[in-house]
Formats: structure tokens, C-alpha cells, sequence
DNA sequence: GTCTATATTCCGATAGAC
DNA sequence: GTCTATCGGAATATAGAC
């Protein structure tokens, strides 16, 4: 099955959102690649908010899929999993979804707002549950409350996409192997 | 002494790009509160790169004149004074420079890029002496290296700032106390 | 679903007067 | 240093044909 214009205009504009941020890019950065018009991006999502609002509702799906297919593994390896992810972000040349939202949050309607704010709490409670059992089973350690420990780690791994932008990809891999050094009991 | 246009200009500009993005304000932006027309803030600075040069350059300036008035601070201290800056940061609705910088990285001429990297290496050299200060004196404790922490501490807060947009303020304190916690011996 | 054509608005930037 | 006036370009968005 080949993929949509619609899921192909999606995925390209969060490439872009991503890569450039939102008001960085246009309608003709997506229409030109897909070797279509303007309009014809227009035709699927009439405003960039509602192009805004599809991304964040495909990243919410994509997280929900991912969580299921990680709901039997152990909480140790669920976090290196998460982290493994962003390291292909990194490496990709984009910034976290999170990063990239949050700093063009007041170009952003409410109805944008609200399905990054509902995504957003996906990751955190995904995050701290995790921390929860790996606390409960033993395998780690922290004098932090789950929720702290699992926004901690969050911000700790989103905005190290963004630094090393200006630093070096070394930086990053220093980051990711401190939080599991950290956490191990 | 009254602020010239030019320092204004930069002030105003700095507070637009941690708002709302370099990509989201326009020289009408700036001209509007000071009540001056678009082409005079061309005068002083006749590209918006130009603009962007500047704003990083005075970044330099204040964090320079900060961590020589911090210089005979012990170093708890010094990182309370400088978590409490990004306290700050937050409660005026802004980003911090460096995450506003790194997500727009692409919209950056070199000239920017280079200016902004200069000021991040001083933020991390900075954090970098102060927490292996604090290691030599048993004041702190980790488990790793002084630029790993030090790097794990500025993204963890510099992320909290971007974070909060998206879900509460009291996030915001529970990461700000929780670095401090964690390095206490 | 995609096209052509176009309306409208805004932005960065410059010329030249004062 | 600030102004008026304006250029050229780009962006979002819509109307209507196919």
C-alpha cells in the first residue's frame, strides 16, 4: 500500500517543522517535492494550523503504537529504547517535536495547543511510569519522585537535540549514556 | 545615563526572538513601541541578521560581566544564583537564548552561528569549573565527569523553560530543585 | 484531488530628503 | 538618526475549472 499525499504532506511538514521551524517553512517547501501545486496542499489541510494540528495528532498516534510494542519489555530497556529514538532525531538533524512546538508556541492556535499539550502528557506519564517499576523492581535508583526524574530526563534529551546544533555530536552521546549511568542501581 | 535606540532596539529584539522566534517578529515589531519607523532600525542595523549578531553579542556581554561578579562566590551559590536567572527567564513568558537560538538555527547566517556558539561554550566552561569546584571542595557529588553535568544541568533547564509553555509552572520549580538536590553531598 | 490564476497581506530592504 | 515612499518578493489563502 503506497502512502497518501495527505500522510506524505504530513510527514514532510514535520520534517520541516522539525528541521527549520514552523514559520521557517511555507506551502511550496511541501508542494515542490511531492511535484504538486500549492493549492493541492491547500486542498488537504485549507490552513498551516490545520497542517499543525495533524503533525501533533500523528505523533500522538505514532507514540501511542510504540508504547504498545514496548508494553511487555523491561522498564531498563523501554528507556533505552526511548532514547535510542532520539538519537536517530539527533542524527537525522532535527530537533524533538516537543522543543520545536514549544518555542513557536505563540504562533500556534489553541486547537494546535491543545494536541501538543495531550501529546506531551503521553510522553511525561509514559516516562514516569516507567521510572516507577524500574523503582519498584529494583533496577534503578534516584532520591527524585518519578515525575521529576521522568521530566528530568525528557528535557534533559529534547534539548539536547538542540544543543548540539551549536556544540558538537559528542555532547549528545555524553548526554544519553549519563542519564542511563544515573539511573543504574 | 538613558538607553540609546540602538541598546533598545537589541533589548526589544532579544525579547521578541525568546517570545515568539526569529522567524515570527518583524522590524515593525520593534519599531512600533519605540515609536520609529521601520527603516530607522534598518539604520542601525541594516539586515535582520545584523540584528541577530548583536543580540548575541550582548549575551556575551552580561554573562560576561556575571560570572566576574560570581567569581568569588562559593559554587553552590553560584548555581543558585544561576538557576534562579532562569527562574527569571520563565516567569516572563521567554525561552532561553540558547534553545531560541538552536531551533532556529537554520534560518542563521554563519556569522550568527558563530556568535552563538561562542556564548554557549562560555555558559558550559563556566558551569564546567564551577561544578568541579564544587567536586574538589566536597561540596557536590556525581557520578559523572564536570562537562557531562555540567551539559545535563543546562539542557535539563534551558528545556524546562520551552517545557512549561506546554504544561504547568510547577514543573518548572520541581526540575529547578531537583538539579540542586541532586548534587548535594 | 489537482490544477491555473489571483487576491491580499506582509516582510525585508533601499533611495533619498531632512 | 529619523523620516517618507516604495520596490520586489514571498507567503497564506481562495475561486473556479478539470
Amino acid at each position: 500500500m503506497s502512502t497518501s499525499t495527505r500522510e506524505k504532506i504530513i510527514q514532510l511538514g514535520d520534517d520541516l517543522l522539525r528541521k527549520r521551524g514552523f514559520n521557517a517553512f511555507s506551502y511550496a517547501d511541501i508542494s515542490k517535492p511531492l511535484h504538486i501545486k500549492n493549492a493541492a496542499v491547500h486542498y488537504h489541510f485549507p490552513s498551516k494550523q490545520d497542517l499543525a494540528v495533524a503533525i501533533a495528532q500523528w505523533h500522538k498516534d505514532i507514540f501511542g503504537r510504540f508504547s504498545l510494542k514496548m508494553a511487555n519489555k523491561e522498564p531498563k530497556d523501554r528507556l533505552k529504547t526511548f532514547l535510542n529514538f532520539y538519537h536517530s532525531i539527533h542524527l537525522s538533524e532535527k530537533v524533538d517535536i516537543i522543543g520545536a512546538f514549544a518555542t513557536d508556541w505563540h504562533s500556534l492556535e489553541p486547537k494546535v495547543q491543545t494536541e501538543v499539550q495531550e501529546f506531551t502528557e503521553l510522553v511525561i506519564n509514559w516516562l514516569s511510569e516507567l521510572i516507577q517499576e524500574g523503582l519498584d523492581l529494583g533496577q534503578f535508583r534516584t532520591t527524585q519522585n518519578a515525575r521529576t526524574t521522568a521530566l528530568r530526563i525528557l528535557s534533559s534529551i529534547f534539548a539536547s537535540t538542540q544543543l548540539v546544533r551549536i556544540t558538537s555530536d559528542h555532547d549528545f552521546t555524553r548526554v544519553k549514556n549519563s542519564i542511563l549511568e544515573e539511573l543504574n542501581n
